[in-house]
DNA sequence: TCCTCAGAAGTTTTT
DNA sequence: CTTCTGAGGA
């Protein structure tokens, strides 16, 4: 039997195969949903929320779903309400930081935290460090700022205070101890960082039986997304919402419907914990698991060659993707004489392609590390290709808006001394190291936050950061009754901002992003993380359980729970103003780092940044040992393992056409490297892959033999010296095996040889290129040369280097 | 107090 | 080869 037969057929699973209609009408309890690559997840766990409430089962109110980026939690919203038409707002769905910030603003009391508390991200949160290294003296020889940052981090995503940390050697006691008093400088400023966000709702939930039971008592249905990149924390904080672990058969439980992949478990690097999978199937005694294995994306050389690769995994789940798409086209290999050859040869890829009506938008080119899209941004720019790279910086962490919303945090709230430090002479108006620190050690001596502290400082100092608090309590004032645009249209005219920025050579750009600033703020409505859970403050008020259950008083739809964000504390009839809201907004969420849609370009990024996308065709490049997978993963198994899994992520980005690449040199700080082919390309089926280049063999072996050069399993280097000995295929090397010969010749075969009137050239700066004319001869030849994009050059060919495009 | 220059470091990243 | 950060000179 396919669906429960209790449940009316919906129209909502019109279209779902067998797996998918099983998990979306699992009956209430505890389930696994282990959904491969492509397998149609969101659609999954959207709609079981969705016939969840279609069949009565539960309301909206009744909902916990949690995401981790805003994007799946927008995506989420925006497929649910498009199947029914209910109040999407009644439900909890957010991520997991947006919904800590939610529960934290409601119960602000029980988390000892000012209902306006600010979020620290990750730059406030490491200068807030450094600014405690300094005041304390510490010596950031030993104690770098960045990992007491790593440390203070990596302890809250264990659940661990100070208190709870074991030290055993000196450093950990020193590291513990400025944990702590990291955590008194934060609680007393009024701000929380990420972390903090997490564990301070874990611990309110942990600690208050009332407002834990009322919750697990709300939430009859938690579903999780991406469950294999949760932490510790993360974990406990889901089960604080669910309902023990005896009672999770009982119909009175809640049930946990966790979806997840742990073959694209991608970031252990930063606390993410597969083993919650097992744990989870373990502790919560979880019945169902159901596994999604049709793949609704790629053709199956494709699928194929994922399914071998991550087979050489060892501890798995176990999964195995399928497509009823036909075998497509062949996994193509290509290997180049160096980076600069590898992009080149994308490139005229690329223009085949995008000949054959491929939109350059399907066209994607992803790699392990930032610094590779160097080399391919220069040849697509070269070959007038519009590109697109992802990653980088967020609209909210620019400079000139970390400073805008500094200015605006402190009018929200004088105390936060990171906010004060870093605008209090920016724009310069001569305040120095010297007034900061007078400032700093009355506020220190006072236990007051700067803001508080500048009226007891005397002599020139005084004067010039009076001025500046003066300022601001003139534009608090100012503010007064002004809408969110106004106040930071205010703010960043008479801060000094927009003159600042404006006076500086390359600052219109900046001067842009501070008007996209007022925009922002115009369009911005707020809904997220604050205001008003009518239950929620009934308890919070009380500190008694609901005298009412949630379920008797009702979760209608049509009834606005969090729809009101500045509806004031029924308490104290504080609101949360606009301005807060946005600020909280511009925490959460750094905007996107994708630019501007719209226009069709090829889209470049890291393997990490391509997990959850999906395009026609998909080059991956670097394919080298020592890159992908990385060197610093390589010396243990589970390093190379997540490397594994993130190529398998990686491959199946690609529908119908995938390009693997690799090059013998590359140049990576500066120097020439000289890379192994990725031991990757020996994990993939040989017969779903077309080699575009020759396949190399060991010298003086036939071709062929050992194939995908088995020969180098025992001598795999990675960097350093070039091989000694030479392979006999590259016409660029010379015989004696001279590594500068191999730097210098191999790249740019035969340089200069080729050139000649007609041929077609590409140049490292000018890119493509037509020869029109050849003049001299030896050391004083010269071309001239005609560029697609830099019009006529002349070139010496001593200097220049052009390299023939056949 | 600002600006320039030298030195270090350089996987992956969301909130 | 870059890009960022911090220390010293103008």
């Amino acid at each position: 039997m396919l669906f429960e037969d209790h449940v009316a057929p919906s129209p909502l699973l019109a279209g779902l195969n067998t797996e998918q209609g099983a998990a979306v009408t699992l009956p209430p309890e505890h389930a696994l949903i282990l959904a491969g690559a492509g397998s149609g997840k969101t659609r999954v766990l959207t709609t079981r929320i969705a016939w969840l409430l279609q069949t009565g089962q539960v309301t909206p109110g009744g909902i916990l779903a949690v995401t981790f980026t805003n994007k799946a939690a927008k995506e989420m919203m925006t497929r649910l309400s498009s199947m029914l038409p209910i109040n999407v707002r009644g439900m909890w769905i957010g991520t997991f930081h947006g919904l800590c910030n939610r529960f934290l603003r409601a119960h602000h009391k029980l988390a000892n935290l000012p209902q306006t508390f600010q979020i620290l991200d990750t730059q406030d949160q490491l200068s807030a460090i450094k600014r405690l290294c300094k005041q304390f003296n510490v010596d950031d020889e030993r104690y770098p700022p960045k990992q007491i940052q790593y440390f203070i981090s990596g302890c809250k995503e264990d659940g661990q205070r100070p208190g709870d940390v074991v030290a055993r050697d000196e450093e950990a006691r020193k590291k513990v101890e400025l944990y702590a008093l990291y955590e008194e400088q934060c609680q007393r400023e009024g701000v929380v960082d990420f972390g903090e966000l997490m564990l301070r709702s874990f611990e309110v939930l942990r600690d208050n039986d009332p407002v834990r039971e009322h919750y697990q008592r709300r939430f009859r249905h938690i579903l999780i997304d991406e469950f294999q990149d949760t932490n510790r924390l993360q974990y406990a904080w889901i089960k604080m919402f669910s309902t023990p672990p005896l009672e999770g058969l009982t119909p009175a439980g809640n049930a946990v419907f966790a979806v997840g992949d742990d073959d694209q478990s991608i970031y252990a690097f930063r606390g993410a914990r597969v083993g919650n999978m097992a744990d989870f199937v373990r502790e919560f005694n979880v019945r169902h698991q159901i596994k999604l294995e049709q793949n609704y994306r790629s053709c199956s050389n494709i699928l194929d060659s994922a399914n071998e690769l991550i087979s050489h995994n060892s501890h798995r789940l176990g999964k195995n993707l399928r497509t009823d798409a036909g075998a497509g086209e062949p996994v193509r290999v290509f290997e180049a004489t160096s980076d600069f050859a590898e992009a080149q040869w994308m490139v005229d890829e690329m223009k085949q392609l995008a000949r054959k009506d491929v939109p350059k938008a399907e066209m994607a080119v992803l790699y392990r590390s930032n610094a590779q899209s160097r080399v391919v941004e220069t040849a697509l720019f070269n070959a007038g290709l519009p590109y697109r790279v992802y990653g980088g910086l967020r609209f909210f962490e620019r400079a000139e808006i970390k400073h805008a919303l500094a200015y605006l945090r402190l009018l929200e709230n004088p105390n936060d001394d990171t906010s004060f430090l870093r605008v209090v002479n920016f724009p310069p108006r001569g305040i120095g190291a010297r007034s900061i620190e007078q400032l700093q050690d009355v506020a220190r001596s006072a236990g007051c936050s700067l803001h508080d502290a500048v009226s007891a400082v005397t002599g020139r100092a005084g004067v010039a950061i009076g001025a500046f608090v003066a300022k601001l309590d003139v534009l608090r004032e100012r503010s007064e009754g002004m809408t969110l645009s106004e106040i930071i249209e205010l703010v960043i005219d008479h801060s000094g901002l927009v003159d600042h920025y404006r006076a500086e050579r390359e600052g219109q750009d900046r001067v842009e992003n501070l008007e996209e600033l007022v925009s922002a703020a115009k369009s911005f409505v707020g809904i997220e993380g604050f205001g008003r859970d009518a239950v929620a403050r009934t308890v919070d008020a009380s500190g008694q359980p609901l005298t009412q259950s949630p379920a008797s008083q009702g979760f209608d739809a049509s009834l606005p729970v969090l729809d009101e964000p500045l509806a004031p504390d029924a308490d104290t009839g504080e609101t949360m103003s606009p301005l807060a809201a946005f600020l909280t907004h511009a925490a959460l969420e750094s905007g996107d780092n994708q630019a501007q849609a719209g226009q069709d370009a090829v889209q470049l990024m890291t393997v990490h940044a391509a997990k959850g996308l999906e395009f026609d065709c998909v080059f991956i490049t670097g394919m080298e040992e020592g890159l992908f997978p990385h060197e610093n993963s390589m010396s243990d198994r589970d390093g190379l393992e997540e490397e594994r899994r993130l190529m398998y992520v990686a491959i199946t980005r690609a529908r119908k056409r995938l390009y693997l690449s690799h090059s013998q040199t590359r140049m990576l700080h500066g120097q020439t490297r000289y890379n192994m082919k990725s031991r990757f390309f020996d994990e993939l089926p040989e017969a779903c892959l077309k080699w575009l280049t020759p396949q190399q063999p060991a010298w003086g072996v036939p071709s062929g033999a050992g194939g995908g050069g088995g020969q180098w399993q025992n001598g795999r280097r990675s960097f350093g010296a070039p091989p000694v000995l030479q392979p006999a295929w590259s016409p660029g090397f010379n015989e004696k095996g001279d590594p500068k010969g191999l730097g210098q010749t191999a790249p740019e075969p035969d340089r200069g040889t080729d050139i000649r009137a007609g041929q077609a050239v590409f140049h490292n700066k000018f890119g493509e290129g037509k020869v029109l004319a050849i003049e001299g001869a030896g050391a004083d030849a010269r071309a001239q040369v005609s560029f697609t994009r830099h019009g006529v050059k002349w070139l010496a060919l001593s200097v220049a280097k052009l390299t023939p495009i056949p």
